[in-house]
DNA sequence: TTTCTAATTGAGATTGAGTTTCAATTACAT
DNA sequence: ATGTAATTGAAACTCAATCTCAATTAGAAA
């Protein structure tokens, strides 16, 4: 893993009066072990196997942390739990879920993009942030489900 | 309220057998009363306000009931609680969400609509419904923000 | 290197939305 | 009017997430 992505967390954590513990060491190297989506309990699952011991609770508080500084964002894939990815050369990008398989298609189109701006500026808007998901069934499965 | 939606409202629930409890059409009364979104335990205190007692438990079944046969539809707002509103002429919309305030504005945009279809197209998915919320500041609390 | 202390951790309790259970009740077909 | 399967509500439960607080520790200062 990249040393200077590690030096950057390091920093970030000191310029808040945070330390570096293991813990957190730990969560945000695991975090970056894989461009996939995950939620709070995977990390918390993935670091029991790997004989890396940390409490739920921290899981939790390290992710925010993350969110909070920008390394990571939130993922609304239309469940209850909240769903992460790292920020890792990714690009912004919306989601296509399916609904029986699960699988998750990302994509983004410059279009959408402009047209929500131009919403925006109609309702003299200032957006933050937003979040396009499409529920449907992928092509695999809608072979499947006939 | 529209006495043919009631009728329409009990024809639903005969055809998939079940009844037409005074519970149920309480229910069905109290979010058709008004065209704002909801939760769950807004109608729930609603009724209990208006002295017309029923559970937790029948509030949520019935919600349900409502979404899966089309009186009611889920809104995604970014919370952990799911919101709903009724159907009753009300067509297609998305949600601008104003972080500060709460305030939701609906709006709707045929260009989003038909690039969300051409997405679809490119990886042969089947999209069954879609979700699109922008997070932001609405005019009012651009002001009292600075 | 040792000392000091505010930040951090983890086990377990708690919260809050939503679901389930089951005995008592009831809508409604006959 | 009767019989019975559907329904209800109170309370127990689930599950993700948060909080509490005593014990531990990173890392600044001596």
């Amino acid at each position: 893993m990249d040393k200077r992505l590690i030096e950057k967390f390091k920093d970030t954590l000191h310029s808040n009066g945070m330390k570096c513990t293991p813990e957190r060491l730990s969560i945000f190297k695991e975090v970056y072990s894989s461009s996939e989506h995950f939620d709070a309990d995977e990390i918390y699952f993935r670091m029991r196997n790997e004989k890396k011991r940390v409490s739920r609770a921290t899981v939790y508080r390290t992710l925010d942390m993350l969110v909070e500084n920008g390394f990571v964002s939130k993922v609304n894939v239309g469940t209850s739990q909240v769903h992460f990815e790292n920020t890792l050369a990714q690009k912004h990008h919306e989601h296509l879920v399916c609904t029986n398989c699960g699988k998750i298609i990302e994509f983004n189109n410059n279009i959408i993009e402009q047209q929500q701006d131009k919403v925006c500026k109609e309702y003299g808007f200032m957006p933050t942030k937003h979040n396009l998901i499409i529920f449907g069934l992928c092509d695999k499965c809608q072979l499947r489900k006939g």
